[in-house]
DNA sequence: TACACTGATTATAACGATTACAATGTAATA
DNA sequence: TATTACATTGTAATCGTTATAATCAGTGTA
């Protein structure tokens, strides 16, 4: 299956024409098997045995490329880097204050949020961000067990 | 209004051993008072007049104990720097893409999303932020006239 | 095949927000 | 008053990210 999410990705790249480079492959591929919203140093280091020349400049630079593109979605949480985030649907994020881990969760949409938004402020409303934030069980068995 | 606020907010500093100096006070009054989500560099400067001296490590330090008394909250959005919010009561924020501009609005509760969350992922929620990213109406009527 | 053109990568410098640190100042307490 | 603890200041350091210039492909064309 990730396979064909790789595919579809290339394809959709070279039609805006936009060259497909080994590393975009490779910054590709490791976004979509990841499970873990990687920073662009993660993806960097994560690739560094690859790629023992590519520049952390690169890696940015694709990262800015996809985003344009529609594939990768850029992460801002409190923390000092970004995550970035493969697209394939949407879904929600569900954070560990803990220990920064990121679960995927989904939820029909609320679109009505939208609505009451936009006819309350007036403005025209493009997307929504919605997080939770709590603490994964690993986390919970951890303070348990320090206590 | 804002009177009652800013002594609230002083009361709790005091209570929890923290020291109300002028600069503290300075920029708890300019956070009740902004209507505009400041960053530290906002406030820094809208105070500069009456506290030459004031370094921004001073504001970034207060900021940083406010936060931990709870009296205000860390926005970090896609821009490079983070804005910051004096708590009131639970809102949530409607962000122009073109102006950058914060507009508050109130939403009943999502409490369904963070049970359904909690009930798949296994995590203990604390809370959750929601945002939603649209145009204002003096950017439609920016663009609007631009074309 | 050779040549130019365009875009991609690399390496490094620059930038900007935030934090750390050491020195000084100030308030509270004994 | 002397002591102590906390705040502030000024500045240097850090870190993520971006900009720049040089080099390096890949593609298309003569």
């Amino acid at each position: 299956m990730s396979e064909g999410l790789l595919k579809d990705a290339l394809d959709a790249l070279k039609s805006t024409g936009v060259r497909i480079t080994p590393q975009r492959n490779a910054i590709l591929e490791y976004m979509i098997h990841s499970t873990t919203h990687p920073t662009a140093d993660d993806i960097y280091r994560a690739l560094e045995k690859s790629f023992p020349n590519m520049s952390v400049a690169t890696v940015y630079n694709n990262l800015r490329v996809f985003k344009k593109a529609g594939l990768v979605k850029e992460l801002t949480y409190g923390d000092s880097s970004s995550r970035f985030d493969f697209v394939t649907h949407d879904h929600y994020h569900m954070i560990c204050s803990g220990c920064g881990k990121i679960v995927d969760f989904h939820y029909p949409g609320l679109d009505e949020v939208e609505h009451l938004a936009s006819h309350v402020t007036g403005f025209q409303v493009d997307y929504h961000r919605l997080e939770i934030y709590g603490t994964c069980q690993d986390c919970l068995a951890d303070t348990a067990k320090a206590q």
